[in-house]
RNA sequence: GCCGGGGUGGUGAAAUCGGUAACCACAGGGGACUUAAAAUCCCCCGGGCGAAAGCCCUUGCGGGUUCGAGUCCCGCCCCCGGCACCA
């Protein structure tokens, strides 16, 4: 009787448990079970970085929910794959390496062995058999493979491109470590240098990578920012030929014109295409306003500035090309500052007027985007506008809206409405048509002269993988002065990262493995001449562009995926992750999953069929974080608490989509009702269940059954605590039958306490491969009586109890005999009655 | 500025095909058990008026639709996250 009434000691049973399921293989699956499984789920997390600091709340937060969801999985029958790993290269590593003065070489593997400990004892299902570690050589080899694979077709490509230069810190910098324009580690203001990088060319997959976001079942806030990040627009590329002469005087004019033997304006449709290096392209999602086209900007990079600039502005066109190489991106592209540029001297044509109008160029165009060059349409664009105010620029109407005509001014300060839709003036012909027919006619118009073509743009960049850095896989690549670049053969993979001890970075920009010379001096896989390998390594979100890939196969050291196994489990069932990758890391794995099926390796092209967002974990009224010193750690709260109760607790929260705030008084709720679920199972009696009690229980499972699938996970938990409630109301000792399908149910959850009670009604295994998920039977769950509200012209005014289904007649009959509503009817006449079955009843009176 | 997500008791939050606002829990108050404490159990707990029955008010603000609005529509305010001179 004693051992009966045990108490509940949460460390003790969750060292049991994680043993047992070590000892049976319970979560991991062998190769042959792999091949084998009739129902695979394949449920994915998001893998951890390994920091020294080991795992904080929002790790185990995500990690919880997602493995609530793989167990959920697991009760009802499928046959789940957990896996879990490693993403340990990447600069973060590298920097706290720098720190304190080691080698990631040496502390990565701490880390990891660290963050596997938390990992277990928080609970998780996870298939440590399958463990990826991205840092290792046997997963790089296949990042590798992954990088030839796509040099191989043609889709990866070396370039120039320009880069945040620290020059304290004499390295590269990302753009997240930018901050106002300086660096976020020492302040010092950041410059731009060009640096030939390796990129791939996901922009070629633009358009695909937007219209498959329609088939998958993904959060809509994901979906949404992919939209935005892939930022299709539809316009016109046109191209305006350049005036040959360098003699008319800067602002334009006609008499100078005329002055200086070049016509200002001629016959447009005299305008048109000559050779291509005479003409700028401009892209633009207006083309109806080219009309109102009164000068051009060109971002100060632009190849043909050089070409336009004439002999009297060449001093003053070099110095702000200067100054603008010299500013960091970010700060040039603050949109709140005074617009800056200066004119080339040289002008080009407007197609539409024959005017020929000044060239200027300005930082507040960007080289990277559209073409570099810009129409400046001052009259419907405010960017335009601002310049075209700060520099006496002509500004001309050329839409007009409600009571507006051609000749109604536009003056400062521009209102919004400008740049809407209205219909067109001071545009020749195509006077009086409404702006989206006058996109389709003026591109139309222009591209019978050669000079112009609808087309879309996307803000999509390609995807630069280069780091002049050490700690990541070096980018499988030989220079050889003849061949050029040359993929180093498969069979030769990995090419393995050499320990190298001075890793820190230099103000040349070269690479740390630049430094050894016996590691980066080979021979042509091609031609056998002396050559020198890329020493450049890749970026961190190739390593995790694909593991999710590799995981199934991850025990094969012959092949980057086995074909069969990869067939049968992939694409990923479910992925739950952060929003913070919502577009790089899930638009890389994209990315890289469709060009493995084009080529082939895997037969669908789209990764991950369902995603979902988790929330954040607020704490104090902010995300928790090491500088607001909000952060929890987790390992004396589990030690207290135990994993379970840690578990419930955070998964009560909140709708786990929004995430939560953390208080650290909360936890009680959780860890009284595990408290009680134990002492109801170990005292339950063996008797019948109590009908009451039944039906309760009965829609507890209902709704359970249905929003533990969706991942409701607080209202699922609020719901087993109202049953246990019912259960053990006034004190009441539950019966075995009333308390058995909680346990199953809560499995989900508190897997450790589960097994133990589960074991302890007697059952053999597992309770994940044992016990069947409770079925929900409606008819048990009905009720007899229902409370109906009546209400009087919508106030209610008392409740009655009718039987279930009750039609009207019996409802007015029990509601009339209310006192209190009684009372109310009397006041004036009824005129209507309102009957919800079951709802409420509603008494209009006048 | 643009794109998301929010705003409900002292607190975390429930309830959105329009139908009893505040389930579940935390904190707080009271009580039982105890020599005492812890643990556990029971009761109360949006605001106001009232002895009670009951009445009035209440879901960021202002309008509207409706028998009925936290939920739908129009116009605003505020908070959080992301993007930001993208032509």
């Amino acid at each position: 009787m004693d051992e009966e009434k045990r108490s509940w000691k949460p460390s003790e049973i969750e060292r049991k448990w994680q043993s047992y399921w070590d000892d049976h293989g319970t979560n991991s699956f062998t190769d042959e079970e792999l091949r084998s499984a009739e129902d695979p789920y394949y449920n994915l997390m998001m893998f951890p970085y390994p920091s020294a600091e080991g795992l904080h709340v929002g790790n185990i937060y995500a990690f919880t929910g997602a493995d609530v969801h793989g167990r959920y999985q697991r009760l009802r029958g499928r046959d789940v794959f957990e896996p879990i790993g490693f993403d340990a290269f990447g600069i973060h590593s590298e920097n706290f390496a720098l720190k304190v003065g080691k080698h990631p070489m040496d502390l990565i593997p701490s880390n990891i062995e660290n963050f596997t400990r938390q990992l277990r004892r928080i609970g998780g299902m996870f298939d440590w058999d399958h463990a990826v570690d991205t840092t290792h050589p046997s997963y790089y080899k296949w990042t590798q493979w992954v990088f030839l694979k796509l040099f191989d077709a043609g889709l990866a490509e070396r370039k120039e491109a320009p880069v945040n230069w620290c020059p304290s810190c004499m390295t590269v910098l990302a753009n997240e470590q930018v901050v106002g324009g300086l660096c976020e580690r020492c302040d010092t203001p950041v410059e731009q240098r060009r640096i030939a990088q390796w990129f791939f060319r996901i922009t070629d997959y633009a358009q695909r990578l937007l219209d498959n976001l329609d088939e998958i079942d993904w959060s809509e806030t994901t979906t949404k920012a992919q939209r935005n990040w892939i930022g299709r627009s539809e316009g016109a590329e046109i191209a305006f030929p350049l005036v040959p002469s360098e003699k008319l005087p800067i602002h334009g004019g006609e008499s100078a014109a005329a002055d200086a033997g070049v016509p200002a304006k001629t016959d447009p449709e005299s305008v048109t295409a000559i050779d291509e290096s005479r003409m700028i392209r401009v892209f633009t999602t207006r083309p109806d306003t080219l009309f109102g086209a009164t000068f051009m900007v060109l971002a100060p990079e632009h190849p043909l500035v050089d070409a336009l600039t004439t002999d009297e502005q060449r001093a003053t066109v070099e110095a702000y090309r200067t100054k603008a190489a010299a500013s960091d991106l970010v700060s040039r592209q603050k949109t709140d500052k005074t617009k800056t540029g200066v004119p080339t001297g040289g002008y080009c044509r407007n197609p539409a007027t024959g005017e020929a109008i000044p060239v200027w160029i300005a930082d507040y165009v960007l080289m990277d985007y559209g073409t570099g060059a810009i129409m400046a349409v001052p009259g419907h664009d405010e960017r335009d506008f601002e310049f075209a105010t700060e520099f006496g620029l002509p500004i001309r109407r050329v839409i007009a809206t409600g009571d507006e005509d051609a000749d109604t001014p536009l003056d400062p300060p521009l209102e919004k409405a400008a740049s809407g839709d209205g219909t067109l003036v001071n545009s020749a012909q195509f006077d009086g048509m409404p702006k989206d027919e006058a996109i389709r006619a003026i591109t139309e118009w222009v591209a019978e002269r050669g000079l112009g073509e609808l087309r879309v743009n996307y803000r999509l960049h390609d995807w630069c993988i280069s780091r002049q850095r050490y700690w990541g896989p070096p980018i499988p690549i030989v220079h050889c002065d003849a061949c050029g670049p040359v993929g180093v053969p498969e069979d030769e993979l990995p090419v393995e990262l050499p320990r190298v001890e001075d890793f820190k970075p230099l103000d040349d920009g070269v690479s740390p493995l630049a430094r050894d010379e016996s590691w980066y001096r080979t021979s042509c896989p091609k031609c056998g001449a002396d050559a020198r390998r890329e020493t450049d390594v890749s970026d961190t979100f190739l390593d995790s562009g694909w593991y999710f890939l590799r995981y199934p196969s991850a025990r094969f050291d012959n092949r980057a995926l086995d074909a069969e196994i990869t067939e049968k489990w992939l694409p990923v069932d479910a992925y739950i992750g952060g929003n913070e990758h919502a577009v790089l890391h899930l638009l890389y794995a994209r990315f890289l999953t469709m060009v493995l099926g084009d080529l082939g390796h895997v037969d669908f092209e789209e990764p991950f069929t369902k995603f979902r967002a988790h929330g954040l974990i607020i704490r104090n009224g902010s995300k928790m974080s090491k500088s607001r010193g909000n952060v929890i750690v987790p390992d004396p709260i589990i030690e207290e608490f135990g994993a379970d109760t840690f578990r419930l607790y955070l998964m009560f929260l909140g709708p786990f989509d929004e995430g939560g705030d953390y208080r650290d008084e909360g936890i009680e709720g959780p860890r009284g009702f595990l408290s009680r679920v134990w002492d109801s199972v170990l005292s339950a009696e063996d008797r019948d269940a109590d009908p009451d009690v039944e039906r309760k229980l009965h829609q507890t499972i209902e709704q359970v059954t249905a929003q533990l699938a969706d991942l409701q996970y607080n209202t699922s938990i609020a719901a087993m605590m109202e049953y246990l409630n019912v259960a053990r109301a006034g004190g009441r000792t539950p019966a075995r039958a009333e308390v058995e399908r909680l346990v199953v149910m809560l499995a989900a959850f508190a897997p450790h306490i589960a097994e133990e009670l589960w074991e302890h009604l007697g059952h053999e295994g597992s309770i994940f491969d044992a016990a069947p998920w409770p079925e929900f039977d409606p008819a048990k769950a009905k009720e007899d009586t229902v409370d109906l509200a009546v209400q009087v012209n919508g106030k209610l005014r008392g409740t009655v109890q009718v039987p279930a289904g009750a039609d009207q007649e019996t409802a007015e009959q029990a509601a009339r005999a209310e006192e209190n509503v009684a009372r109310y009817l009397e006041e004036g006449e009824i005129r209507r009655v309102i009957h919800v079955p079951d709802r409420l009843l509603n008494y209009v009176v006048a």
